[in-house]
DNA sequence: CTGAAAGCGCTTACAG
DNA sequence: CTGAAAGCGCTTACAG
């Protein structure tokens, strides 16, 4: 009986619909939409007739097609570099918490740190019509992106800045972090101090480097160019350019990583040695205190960065207009024991 | 010129239709659905006039609707226990990276261990109408996904099993990875082991439980229930419980942590010790390696519980039938140091 | 309090 | 090769 009423449409997959309810329930398609709802204007009996029908063809609404005459999909696209990151995972809950608080669910994806991967994810998302998009940006050119900023969607970068538009933008102040762990350094009797950088054309990689440099010359410490390196965080790598800086004609004392891989890495290098140099790390990670010496490190909060980008994402979704907004999020230096010790007597 | 071609239409936050590009290219609506889903039988000339028209009003097809007509969404959900947790990260990604392989986009969120939100959330994504979801459970009641499954919303739990219905299921193999942990720290002397676990009502919690008892009964030690202590992974808790067994009248000498979290705290309790204790941890972490001593873990790949579930939701999506499987990951028993450490001489 | 008609932006099935 | 009509499952605007 209840399977004769809607025809063949109790086949495996597919669902029962308004129309359905309003079949079952004698009324009209607009007054299920009215319980459905929970809108005004429906008498009770009424309103138990439609309730009955519903639980009785396990009716659920299709969001998809409210979304699609509503105009908002109440959804919000998150694309960052690396989904497995643990540095993106407080990110990732904090935006989205900010998301769930608006009712707005969260899709996301990995650029995988490339370019082209980073712009199919955006405009697949846009084709969507997320309401909004949060971007660790991957790509340095983000014009591509100019036409659905115009036809509405809301955009916030996060950890990067955008590239060649102007964007709303939340970030870590990596400039500012990274010249008080080298000054952090500096003062603890180090005149010979090695960088250990990400890919220089990552916006982060290249202010911690400005930072690095901006410490060193506040010092009057002149800056080998040996001492610098910047590049893939694969281990391989770092190991290569930490050795080399440890082991050159003038070596350093003294280490300064410039994200939680290299730090990773770089522990592991000086782990293998008979001396002790001193590290201090860009970015925080669990168990730093319970490594011999415990690492010091400089803590971004991830989740404010989260945060912050989805709320100012959610404001500019409520109508706040006016040119991008910038918002920088602090740093802080926590000596945990290997930022703090000292060069070698003899160097 | 443009603009009055499409009206009003180009409001800030309106975009432009396919009806819009078939106007201004002056084809008929079909045509435009051709060359924007490159479908043949379109001349050469038409086309261009068509692509003119689509890059001049900056259009993008707007696959909610796309979806509505077709009834399948490309989008998958994945409802886990915390976004911010480095466990779930690479899980996370190997699901994208899957979902990505077959077109689809991933929706996820956080159920905060909380069984109330995991079914909103569920619901939700239902509701959207994913074409399928992995769910890491955190309720012991999946009834309520019954109609969802029977209606094709194809489902995969992984990490823990579902509760009170048949579903296709991932776990780890936590049982046999207990044991082996427990069994190692037998073969290294110890008689008298505490395990730390989490909430009895998690799965993965209790058949850890039952692995510990298990090796200690293959090797015919009794158990004293002051070994052994269940509960959340909050770090007061797990400390105290820690504690309690250290200092008891039948002191353990080695300790087996149920799982990363509750390894972490272990981890600086027993740093605070002047005796070594003997710790073998479920989950590895970053960096285990090189804390003094080294942590012995029993390693799940996350990475393949999150392949194997996607890879199984793709199957089902794509037509295989048949009753509930269930897939088993092993684990792997990594020792490090901790694990190897004898009880001290006078036990 | 209730419902029929039109429309959201596409695709499907069909006809020329 | 091309397009008009119907429909996906809802909501909106309106009329009774």
């Amino acid at each position: 009986m209840t399977d004769t009423a809607r025809g063949t449409s109790r086949r495996y997959g597919s669902r029962p619909t308004m129309k359905d309810v309003a079949a079952r329930a004698g009324v009209g398609l607009k007054t299920v939409s009215r319980v459905v709802n929970g809108e005004p204007g429906v008498t009770p009996d009424t309103e138990r007739r439609v309730q009955d029908a519903i639980t009785a063809l396990g009716f659920r609404r299709n969001d998809s097609a409210r979304i699609l005459r509503k105009g908002r999909t109440a959804s919000i696209g998150l694309v960052l570099e690396d989904l497995a990151d643990p540095f993106y995972g407080p990110l990732n809950r904090a935006v989205e918490e900010v998301a769930r608080d608006h009712g707005a669910l969260l899709i996301n994806g990995s650029s995988a740190e490339d370019p082209a991967r980073e712009q199919e994810l955006v405009l697949a998302l846009c084709a969507r019509r997320v309401d909004g998009l949060v971007i660790i940006p991957a790509a340095d050119d983000h014009r591509y992106l100019e036409p659905e900023i115009a036809a509405g969607v809301a955009t916030v970068f996060v950890d990067r800045p955008a590239g060649r538009i102007e964007a709303d933008t939340v970030l870590s102040d990596s400039f500012g972090g990274a010249r008080d762990a080298v000054a952090h350094l500096i003062a603890h009797g180090h005149r010979r101090i090695g960088f250990l950088g990400d890919q220089p054309r990552i916006h982060t990689a290249a202010e911690r480097l400005r930072g690095y440099r901006s410490a060193m010359a506040a010092a009057g410490l002149p800056v080998d160019e040996a001492w610098v390196s910047l590049g893939s965080t694969a281990p391989d790598r770092v190991r290569f350019a930490a050795t080399a800086m440890l082991d050159g004609p003038r070596p350093v004392t003294a280490l300064f990583a410039g994200n939680n891989r290299v730090t990773v890495t770089a522990v592991r290098v000086l782990a293998e040695r008979p001396r002790p140099v001193a590290l201090v790390g860009f970015d925080d990670f669990e168990l730093a205190d319970l490594i011999s010496p415990a690492i010091t490190v400089v803590a971004q909060d991830a989740a404010r960065l989260g945060r912050t980008a989805a709320t100012m994402l959610f404001r500019r979704l409520d109508g706040t207009d006016g040119p991008p907004r910038r918002e920088e999020i602090p740093t802080r230096l926590i000596p945990r024991g290997s930022g703090e010790l000292p060069p070698p007597a003899d160097s």
